[in-house]
DNA sequence: CTGAAAGCGCTAACAC
DNA sequence: GTGTTAGCGCTTTCAG
C-alpha cells in the first residue's frame, strides 16, 4: 500500500480533509474531542506521517534551522550542537544539519543554497569563513542567518562567539602573570578569528612592555601543531599560547619526540578546552570555551530573540603551564 | 520583492512556466539552446531558487539521504560523514544530518520521524541502537534504511560496519602473541557492537588456553575509561583491549595518576584508531576502523548499489602495547 | 521545441 | 464544529 495521506484518513473516518488537517495540526478548538479521537486512532493504524514538504510548500517555510558546519572543529562541535538542538527545541524548531566538508569552499557554497531552497526559518553558520560571494547569497535571501564562533568584526552581521580579543589577552596576561616573557601565539589562520587573538594577544604584550610577539600561523589543526615546534624552538620560546586544542596536542607530541619537556621547558596554553585538554600527559591549561551557551545563544540571536554576542571565556589550570625554568 | 518563482521567470522572458521549468530542470533536448540562455540569465538576475519543497512534493521525495547520528561517535564521526558526502554526491544525492542527541531515545525517535517525514531517498542510521518502535517505525515507512556501523546480527536489516567479532578476535591475538595473559575487554557495553567484541574476544582467549576471561562494561566513553581503571588493577590484568579511542585515553590517564606505568606495566590496545591515539604519551596501538570506507558503503547499501557488509580493520602499532614484565 | 492543464498533500480563508 | 474551495511552486502528461 502508498503511503495514506489525509484523504485516506478523511475517506475513513467520515469527515473531510480540512477537518483532519485541523486536529493533525492541533488547531485546538476548532474540533471536537470525539472527531479528534476518532481520527487520531485511524492515523496511528494507517501509520500516517505528515508530508512536510507539502507543509512547507502551503506554509512557505520550514519551522527548521539549518545548520551549517565544517569539518574543521570536530573537538567542540557536539557542544555547540547540543546547544543549538536544545534552545531550537524549546523554541519548535527543529534542526537539520548541512556539511560543508573541510574548508571545502564549493561545498560550503552549496550548503549555504540547500539551505535557502529549504526555506529554512533560519540559517547558523558555525566556524564557517564566508566569501563575498557566501555573504550575497545570504543577504538577498531575506532569511535569516547568524555567524555561530566566528565575528566578522560588525555588527551588522548576526554572530555569537567569544570575544577573542579578549580570550587571547586574558590567556597572555596569564603566561605572563606566571612569569614568561618569551610567549608565542601560535596555530592561527590570517581570517576574522585569527586576527582578533592575534590582536588581543599583542596588545597583551604591548601593555607589558614585551616585544617582539612571535606569532606562526597554522590552520588549527594537530598537524599544524606538530609542524609549528620547530619555529617555537628556534624562537626560543618558553611559552605558547596554541590557537586551539588540536594545535596545542600536536605541539605537545612534536616536543615530547624532540625531548623538549612540557611544561618544564615549554609551557603550553591551549584555547577551547575540550576534552582534549584532559587526555594529553600533562594535561592542558587552557581558556575555556562556553561552547554549548555559544550554541543555544546563537538560536536565540538568529530566532530575533535576545541574545549575547559575546559569551564569556574563563581559564581553568590544568599542568602544561609553568613559570620559566631562567 | 518577494521570493521569485518560475512564474516570474516565465512572465518576463515570454514563455511558459513549463518550459521555464523544463531548463531549470535539465530536461536536455527538449528546448533550444536560445530560450535556455533566456531563461538562464533571468533567473540569475532575480536571484531565483527552486523551492524544494514544491520539487520533493510533486516529485514524491527528496533526492537527499538522511544521516541520523548521535553524540557519543564525535571522535570518528567526521571521517564516517566524509565517506558518506562524497559518495552521496556521486549518486546526485545531498545529505542532511539529524542529530538524535545522546543516547536519548525521544530524540533519536523524533529523528527517524522527521527523516520520514521528509520522505528522502534513504536513512542512514550511524551508530545508533534501535528499539523495537524506532525498528517498527523504519520498516513500515518502505524507504530504504541502513545502519552505519552498527551490525544488528541478520543480514535481514541492512548495515555496514567492520566486523566486531572479527575485529576483537584480532586485537585479542595481537595483545596475546606479544606474550600477555591476563588480558580484560574494558568499555564495551552490552549491545550489539558490544556482544560481538566480546564474543571475538572470548573466542581468542578461549583458543588460546586462557580463562577466565574478563569484560569490565561501560559505555565507550572517556569517563568510563577513568572509572574502570580501579578493576583493571584488581584484576591484576596485564594487558587490556579498549572499547574505543576515549576509553583507553580514559584508562591511560587514571593509571597515570595511579602511578602505573603504560605501557610497562599495563598495555593498552585501543579500539577505532582515531587521531586520539596519536595524542596521547604513550601513543595507543589500535585496531583501525576505516571509517571512511564505512561511510561510502553504506551510501551504496542504501542506495541499492553493490557494497561490502563488512569492511577490514587493520591493527596500526604504536606505542602502548609491550610485553608483559614478568 | 513549447504551451495548457492537472495535480502532488496540505492549510487557510470562507461559508454553513 | 465542519465542509468547500482555492491555491502554495513545481513537474509532467498530452497536444500541437
Amino acid at each position: 500500500m502508498t503511503k495514506p495521506t489525509i484523504k485516506d484518513i478523511a475517506a475513513q473516518s467520515g469527515v473531510s480533509i480540512a477537518t483532519v488537517s485541523r486536529v493533525l495540526a492541533n488547531k485546538s478548538g476548532s474540533y471536537s474531542e470525539k472527531t479528534a479521537a476518532k481520527i487520531l486512532k485511524i492515523a496511528k493504524e494507517l501509520g500516517y506521517r505528515k508530508n512536510s514538504a507539502a507543509v512547507d510548500l502551503v506554509k512557505k517555510g520550514a519551522d527548521v534551522i539549518a545548520l551549517i558546519i565544517n569539518a574543521t572543529p570536530t573537538n567542540f562541535s557536539t557542544q555547540i550542537i547540543d546547544g543549538i538542538q536544545q534552545r531550537a527545541s524549546e523554541l519548535g524548531q527543529g534542526v537539520i544539519i548541512l556539511y560543508a566538508g573541510n574548508r571545502d569552499h564549493a561545498l560550503q557554497h552549496q550548503a549555504i543554497i540547500t539551505a535557502l531552497g529549504r526555506s529554512v526559518s533560519g540559517i547558523l553558520l558555525a566556524a564557517i569563513e564566508p566569501d563575498e560571494e557566501d555573504l550575497t547569497l545570504l543577504k538577498e535571501s531575506q532569511i535569516p542567518f547568524c555567524f555561530v564562533s566566528l565575528y566578522l568584526g560588525t555588527a551588522a552581521i548576526l554572530a555569537v562567539s567569544s570575544d577573542n580579543r579578549d580570550l587571547a589577552y586574558q590567556a597572555t596576561q596569564y603566561l605572563i602573570d606566571q612569569g614568561h616573557t618569551r610567549i608565542g601565539l601560535v596555530g592561527i589562520d590570517e581570517y576574522h578569528t585569527g586576527s582578533q587573538r592575534r590582536i588581543g594577544y599583542q596588545e597583551a604584550m604591548t601593555a607589558n612592555h614585551l616585544a617582539p610577539a612571535t606569532v606562526l600561523p597554522g590552520d588549527y589543526s594537530y598537524e599544524a601543531g606538530v609542524r609549528l615546534l620547530q619555529a617555537v624552538k628556534d624562537q626560543g620560546l618558553t611559552a605558547v599560547l596554541a590557537a586551539s586544542d588540536m594545535v596545542a596536542a600536536g605541539i605537545l607530541t612534536a616536543a615530547q619526540q624532540h625531548k623538549i619537556r612540557v611544561p618544564a621547558d615549554l609551557s603550553i596554553m591551549s584555547i577551547d578546552g575540550t576534552i582534549i585538554c584532559q587526555i594529553t600527559t600533562p594535561a592542558l591549561t587552557s581558556v575555556t570555551q562556553d561552547f554549548y551557551q555559544i550554541g543555544r545563544q546563537s538560536v536565540n540571536k538568529v530566532m530575533g530573540q535576545p541574545a549575547l554576542d559575546f559569551v564569556p571565556v574563563k581559564i581553568v589550570e590544568r599542568a602544561s603551564v609553568v613559570p620559566p625554568a631562567d
